[in-house]
RNA sequence: GGCGCGUUCGUCUAUCGGCUAGGACACGGCCCUCUCAAGGCUGAAAGACGGGUUCGAUUCCCGUACGCGCUACCA
């Protein structure tokens, strides 16, 4: 295969991007890069009212958080906006001039014709043979209703075009050498496959993918919450770990290995490794790639991916220097949870000393009547540690352990809930070091003044 | 109903006739450890069923069961 591979995602403005749809859009994309090609973007926007330009902008959205780029298609979600490539326009509800000359085109040869308002093809009487690049080839004999009339409809008697029409036309009109697609399609494929043959033109190549259930085996409806890509978005899923268990999602490279980056998936996808059985959808598994990419992520990007996430949760960053956000995001790097729970594990960061809230759970365990003659000898010790920085700390800490004759988890509980207000978090040592000293002596002496304290009465 | 596609550990998968059936996620145990994790070691866990073909079938063929898709003047 040269670089004239062309291959197209041809959604339906639905109002959300299908988790089945993205993981189709991602095996062209693929599929296009290997081969050097050209992924277009072409939106079916055909059928009724239900077509927003909000639902167009889902898809667009949807498909650049993922990082599926296209080559050729619409530059945004406006149907008359501009739009890349020569083979325009790339939505259908623009293109009704092309599918009248080639109706008119099938009537000439005498292959379409009027029925009760609507036009019909004239289809073929014989078993098609469907070459398909994934599945192999498929025969397709008439279903018993097609025994009795195999004719079907091109335009409908309200004027507009029906699927199986424009979806051909469009294909012939942008040149699309490899229809990379969803098994339901199977059986359409010898309709396809007869309208080509009647405009006289050679058929794009077909390849049938496996389709996706849900984690219980059933299908995947718009009301499963994971069938949603805006969900997984909205949840702080890293995109190159949704791409990357997508991609193995029905196809899997020789070597076995799991963990790929998107460059890796580019140079070593193809269609001969896509296998033919239907996968659910195994949303641990998915967090389980999230975790290994967040961890590998350089430094800044981790911030500027995380930085969104804290902020919708209210945290003020703006209102602490750059270098401290920094510093505070990137202690919760190494715990590879969703970034939608990054608040949860950093929002003590952000909080005045006297803010900062103590879990009562919390609280009952580690602020006690008995940790607190320690609390105040922590206190000392950090104060008159000689650099604060985590190894420093860290030694300081359990040194005063040594000499207090306690265990070390004695000293860091309580130390840790003083200056966060929970049980878990980043690691102490480097959480203190970003607070830093006048922070961290603050928490303590206050942790010492509440523990002292009666527990309030609602 | 008709036609099509599919069926390996709980899940995703490897295997292109030789398999003591491998890996990953999840799960159990042990170790390590500043919490939670992570990490290291380790354990349990699979060829839907029945017939063929073959010296030999998870691999090839047929049937059955089950799942899914299509069967529209939806896309």
């Amino acid at each position: 295969m040269s670089s004239s591979v062309r291959v197209r995602f041809a959604p339906s403005p639905t109002g959300y991007l299908h988790i089945g749809g993205a993981r189709t859009a991602l095996f062209n994309w693929l599929f296009a890069r290997h081969h050097g090609g050209t992924f277009l973007l072409r939106v079916e926007d055909t059928d009724t009212a239900r077509n927003t330009q909000a639902a167009v902008d889902v898809i667009v959205q949807g498909l650049r958080w993922l990082g599926l780029v296209w080559d050729e298609g619409p530059v945004t979600s406006d149907p008359d906006g501009p739009s890349r490539g020569d083979r325009g326009p790339y939505f259908q509800s623009r293109r009704g001039e092309i599918y009248q000359r080639r109706l008119q085109e099938l009537r000439d040869r005498g292959l379409a014709y009027d029925r009760d308002g609507a036009v019909y093809f004239r289809m073929t009487r014989e078993p098609i043979t469907i070459p398909d690049l994934i599945v192999g080839d498929i025969v397709r004999p008439l279903t018993d209703r097609e025994q009795a009339d195999p004719d079907w409809v091109l335009w409908r008697s309200d004027g507009q075009p029906v699927f199986h029409f424009v979806n051909v036309v469009d294909d012939l009109e942008m040149s699309i050498t490899h229809v990379i697609r969803g098994e339901d399609h199977i059986s359409n494929t010898a309709k396809h496959l007869a309208l080509f043959k009647a405009f006289g033109v050679e058929p794009p190549k077909y390849g049938h993918m496996p389709l996706i259930l849900n984690e219980d085996g059933t299908k995947m409806s718009k009301r499963d919450r994971g069938a949603v890509v805006t969900n997984y978005q909205d949840d702080g899923f890293l995109p190159e770990a949704v791409v990357n268990y997508l991609s193995l999602l029905g196809w899997s490279p020789a070597d076995g290995q799991e963990l790929l980056t998107v460059a890796e998936l580019v140079s070593r996808f193809d269609l001969d490794r896509v296998n033919r059985s239907a996968a659910r959808f195994d949303v641990k598994k998915l967090e389980a790639l999230h975790f290994e990419h967040t961890r590998r992520l350089a430094p800044d990007a981790f911030v500027s991916v995380a930085r969104p996430y804290l902020v919708a949760a209210g945290l003020p960053l703006d209102s602490f220097p750059p270098e401290y956000v920094s510093s505070a995001i990137l202690t919760a790097q190494e715990k590879g949870k969703l970034f939608k729970e990054l608040p949860l594990w950093t929002d003590f960061f952000f909080q005045p000393d006297e803010a900062v809230a103590f879990d009562p759970e919390a609280k009952a365990k580690a602020l006690t009547a008995a940790s607190l003659p320690l609390l105040g000898r922590l206190r000392e010790v950090f104060a008159g540690v000689s650099e604060f920085t985590a190894p420093h700390l860290e030694a300081a800490l359990k040194q005063l352990a040594a000499n207090a004759g306690v265990k070390v988890g004695a000293l860091v509980q309580p130390c840790r809930v003083a200056c966060t207000g929970k049980l878990v978090g980043p690691s102490l040592y480097h959480l203190m070091e970003v607070l830093g000293p006048g922070r961290v002596v603050a928490r303590l002496q206050r942790a010492e003044q509440d523990a002292v304290l009666p527990p309030a009465i609602p």
